[in-house]
DNA sequence: TTGAAAGCGCTAACAG
DNA sequence: CTGTTAGCGCTTTCAA
C-alpha cells in the first residue's frame, strides 16, 4: 500500500540495505550478479528513493528558491523561464516566490525557504530588504542577487548588476541626434530603487548633452500600462509639451503610445517614445517600439548558473568561496517609435 | 557554526527533546516556566526546526507541484499568481514546473515531484500525458487537473472543467446579430486537445445558426502573436474573405489586429475580431478587444483550494475521499473590436 | 565483495 | 507535568 523503502528492496533482493544504496548511487563496486538482483527488486516494487530521507543525511535538497516581484510582469516571466531551464538541466527544482513587492511577504518566503533547506536562493525581486540578506548569510545559504547594491560581506553571495547605463545613454544619443530638445520621463514607483536609478541615468545623460534636468518633466507611473496612460495625460496638460518620452519600462511605453493615439497624436511623428525591457510585444506592436533591451532569458540562466557555481564550491571546497559579480549590459534596439521631432 | 538542532535547544534549556518539540508544536501541556526556558533557548540559538526532518516523520512536506505549459503565456502567469496566493496563505510552497508543451519533460517533473514527496500536484498544462496520471495515482498523490477529460477512476483526483461553450456561443450570437455571414477561425496548434475543443465549439455554434462549417476557414496558429499575423495573411489571400474572425486566444487576436492594420484594414469597420482569455492587454489595446473571458486568477485559487481539500481529507479521513469536479464558466466581454460587417 | 550499525533531526508512543 | 526511546528512510563508516 505505502511506498516501498530501501529496506523492502533489500529484503526482496536478499541483500543488505547498504548494498542497495550502493548500486543506486554507484558508490562502490558491486558484483554484476547482485546488481541485477537489486535492479530487479527495484523494478518489481516500483521503488523510488525518498529525497526527503536523502536530504536529511546529505544536507542537500537540490532545490532553490526564486524570489521575484510579480509573475505577471513579462520581464519576470522570461527570467523565470531562464532559471527553470538551467535548473532542470542540473536536476534542481525551483520554489517560485512571488513577493508582490511586499517586503514582509518576501521575508516570510525566505524563512520558509530556509526551513525547507533550499540549497540556494535567487533574489530577483526589484526591491529587497536587508533583513532578507542577513537571514540568508547567517545560515550560510548561497544566494545571488539581481541588480542591488550590496556590501558583499558574504562569502556566499554573488551579484548580477544590470548596466542600464549603456542602453539609456545610447537612447539619449539617438534622440538628441534626431533633433529632440524637450524630454520627459515616466518613471516607475519612485520608492523603488530601480526606478530612481533609471530616472537618474536618463537625466544625467541629458545633462551631458547640455540639457537642464530641472526642465525635464518626470511623472511617476507604475510599470503598468495604465500608469503610462495616466502619465501621458499629465504630460500633455503642461505648458511645454515634450517631443520625446523615455518610459521606465515597455508596458509603460505601450500605455503612452495608446493614450497618445487616443488623443490623436501620432507616434513617432508627433511624439517619440523609448521603452525599456524589450518584451516580446515590443517588436510586434504598431509602431514597433524603440527600447532599451536586457537579455532577460540569459539573466535568468546566468543567475542560476552562478548559483550552481556557489553550490559546487560550498560543497567541495568550503574554503575558497568564489563569489562573483557579473555585469549584464543593456543595449538600444531602434525600431519605429522614434523619429525627428515635429516642426523641424 | 552549523544550524542548531532540537537537541541543542533541549540541552540549552535543560529539558528533553520531546518537551521542546511539544512547546514548538503546542501538542501537549507544558508548564509556563519551562515553556519560557525553551523559548529563550530557541531565541538564543536562533533555532528553526528542519522541515526536512519533520517531513521524514510526518510524511507531509507542505509543498505542491504546479505544472503549466509556459510561464511566458499571460494566461498562465495569472493562474500561477492565483495558486501562489492561496498556497502562501495556507503555508504551502509551490514548485513551478514549466513543461514547454513537452510531455517527456513533464513526466520528468512529475517523477521529481514524487521523489521530493510533494503533498499534491496541480496539472494545469494544456496538454498532458496519461502516464503522468498513472504515475500520480499509483502513489496516491492528490491532484487536480485543469480542463482535461479524465476517467475519474482515482480517489485522489479532482478536476476543473473550463466551460468555453457559454462564452463562445455568446460570441457567435453576438456576431450573427451584428449581421456577419462569413467567418473564420485561427486556432491553436491542432495537436493540442484544447485547440480542437475551441474550434469545434465555434463551428458547432455557427452550424446552429445555419452556417455550414465546411465554409468556415480554419487556419492553424500557435497561441502567439506571430501565429495570428501569419494566419491573417493566409485568410486574406482566400477568394472569400471573412468579415469576422474568432481567434483561439487573445495573443493570436492581437496578431491578427496588428497584421490587419499593417495591411490597411480597419478593425472593427472592415473586420471584426473576437479573442479568448481576456488578458490584461485586451482591455487596453486599441481597439479594445472583444473576447471570451475566463477568470484566470480565480481558476488558480480554486485549483489550489480544491487540492487543499483533497489533502485535508487524505489526512483526516482517508476513507471518504471527496474528489470534486468544478466547472468554470466563460463569458463574453464585448468591447470595440467587433461591429457590423462592411457593405451592409 | 558485502553486511551491521550508527546517525541525520525530528515526532510520538509509552512510561513515570 | 516531563523524559526515554523507538523509529521515519536513507548514507556511510567500520568490519568482515
Amino acid at each position: 500500500m505505502n511506498r516501498s523503502t530501501i529496506g523492502d528492496v533489500a529484503k526482496r533482493a536478499g541483500v543488505s540495505k547498504s548494498t542497495v544504496s550502493h548500486v543506486i548511487n554507484n558508490t562502490r563496486f558491486v558484483e554484476e550478479n547482485t546488481r541485477q538482483k537489486v535492479f530487479h527488486a527495484i523494478r518489481e516494487l516500483d521503488y523510488r528513493p525518498s529525497s526527503v530521507a536523502r536530504s536529511l543525511v546529505s544536507k542537500r535538497t537540490h532545490t532553490v528558491g526564486l524570489l521575484i516581484s510579480e509573475v505577471r510582469n513579462p520581464f519576470y516571466s522570461e527570467v523565470i523561464y531562464g532559471v527553470e531551464d538551467v535548473a532542470l538541466a542540473h536536476g534542481y527544482n525551483v520554489f517560485l516566490c512571488n513577493t508582490s513587492y511586499d517586503l514582509d511577504r518576501g521575508l516570510r518566503f525566505i524563512q520558509s525557504l530556509i526551513d525547507k533547506q533550499v540549497d540556494g536562493v535567487l533574489l530577483m525581486s526589484s526591491n529587497l530588504s536587508p533583513s532578507w540578506l542577513t537571514e540568508l548569510e547567517q545560515r550560510h545559504i548561497p544566494s545571488v542577487v539581481l541588480d542591488w547594491e550590496v556590501k558583499t560581506t558574504g562569502e556566499f553571495l554573488s551579484t548580477i548588476q544590470l548596466d542600464f547605463e549603456t542602453g539609456i545613454n545610447a537612447a539619449v544619443d539617438h534622440l538628441i541626434k534626431l533633433g529632440h530638445k524637450r524630454f520627459a520621463h515616466v518613471s516607475g514607483q519612485l520608492h523603488l530603487r530601480t526606478s530612481r536609478v533609471r530616472r537618474d541615468i536618463f537625466l544625467n545623460a541629458l545633462q551631458r548633452h547640455g540639457i537642464d534636468p530641472a526642465e525635464v518633466a518626470v511623472v511617476e507611473g507604475n510599470y503598468l500600462i495604465d500608469g503610462g496612460q495616466k502619465a501621458l495625460a499629465e504630460l500633455l496638460s503642461a505648458a511645454q509639451r515634450p517631443t520625446a518620452i523615455f518610459a521606465a519600462n515597455d508596458l509603460t511605453a505601450l500605455g503612452i503610445i495608446w493614450a497618445a493615439r487616443d488623443r490623436g497624436l501620432r507616434v513617432p511623428e508627433d511624439l517619440s517614445i523609448v521603452g525599456l525591457d524589450n518584451i516580446e510585444l515590443a517588436a510586434q506592436i504598431v509602431p514597433r517600439l524603440t527600447t532599451v533591451a536586457l537579455p532577460r532569458h540569459e539573466i535568468g540562466g546566468l543567475a542560476m548558473n552562478m548559483l550552481l557555481e556557489l553550490l559546487d564550491i560550498s560543497k567541495e571546497a568550503p574554503s575558497q568561496s568564489k563569489t562573483r559579480t557579473q555585469v549584464v549590459k543593456s543595449s538600444l534596439v531602434i525600431r519605429q517609435s522614434t523619429a525627428q521631432p515635429p516642426n523641424l
